[in-house]
DNA sequence: GCGACAG
DNA sequence: ATCTTGTCGC
């Protein structure tokens, strides 16, 4: 497990962090189709949060995209580097999970995010943000809609409708399980958005959330916990 | 102007 | 995100 510091620069405006998400943006590309579903590495990464002690741990977990068993795990602790504000996630968790990512053994192949990348009020959300940094090709897959629009997908696992921003398709409400809510995928970096749901289709043989983020959810709580122990 | 709003 | 035990169900 290693240790990160607040790199230096960091923003620590909300108007700076913007103005970063601003100039970054522009390094988004997605005129790439992504890594073919089921073939090689499919890391999972995520964060847990003491704000009590100012602790962020993350965690990143390797699976192998055609069995999803585990191949690599890492996981990194820092200082938050900044304050939730809806539609700055990322500098809140991007540092330390740079460290996570950089400590793994093995490629990370496509990266899934918590949270999103295109549908963001700039076009730039946490999995954005996180392939430019790094040139993988990454997604989002988050838990909750934020402030899009989606008529409700057929209650059959598979089905799926627009994610919008008014009119514009940002990510798509994607069901992976029968008569479950759904999930909220969009593209980050390196990936369309008929690879990207189709990757989060293969990882949920089970439950609604993917594998990697289950797996990279627990891990990065343990994490937390073994940083002061409890 | 105010509230809502990924995690 | 996080506060939080047992409990109902496959």
């Amino acid at each position: 497990m290693t240790t990160v510091s607040i790199p230096a620069g960091w923003p620590a405006t909300e108007e700076q962090a913007r103005a970063v998400q601003d100039r970054l943006r522009e390094r988004v590309v997605l005129d790439e189709p992504g890594p073919p579903p089921g073939t090689g590495h499919v890391t999972g990464v995520d964060v847990a949060y003491d704000d009590e002690r100012d602790v962020v741990a993350a965690a990143a977990v390797v699976l192998d995209a055609a069995t999803l068993a585990v191949v690599a795990e890492a996981t990194a602790v820092g200082r938050i580097s900044f304050p939730y504000v809806p539609g700055l996630l990322a500098f809140r968790e991007i540092p330390t999970v740079l460290a996570a990512l950089d400590a793994l053994s093995r490629p990370p192949g496509l990266v899934v995010c918590d949270g999103y990348g295109l549908a963001h009020p700039r076009r730039f959300g946490l999995a954005s943000h996180l392939g430019v940094l790094t040139g993988l090709p990454t997604i989002g897959v988050a838990k909750n809609p934020f402030a899009f629009t989606h008529d409700d997908p057929a209650p059959a696992r598979g089905s799926a409708a627009p994610l919008l921003d008014g009119p514009e398709e940002v990510g798509r409400a994607l069901r992976t399980r029968d008569g479950v809510k759904p999930v909220f995928v969009s593209v980050g970096h390196r990936v369309d958005l008929d690879t990207a749901c189709a990757h989060v289709l293969r990882l949920t043989p089970r439950y609604r959330l993917p594998e990697t983020t289950r797996l990279a959810d627990s891990l990065c709580r343990r994490a937390l916990r073994d940083s002061v122990g409890r």
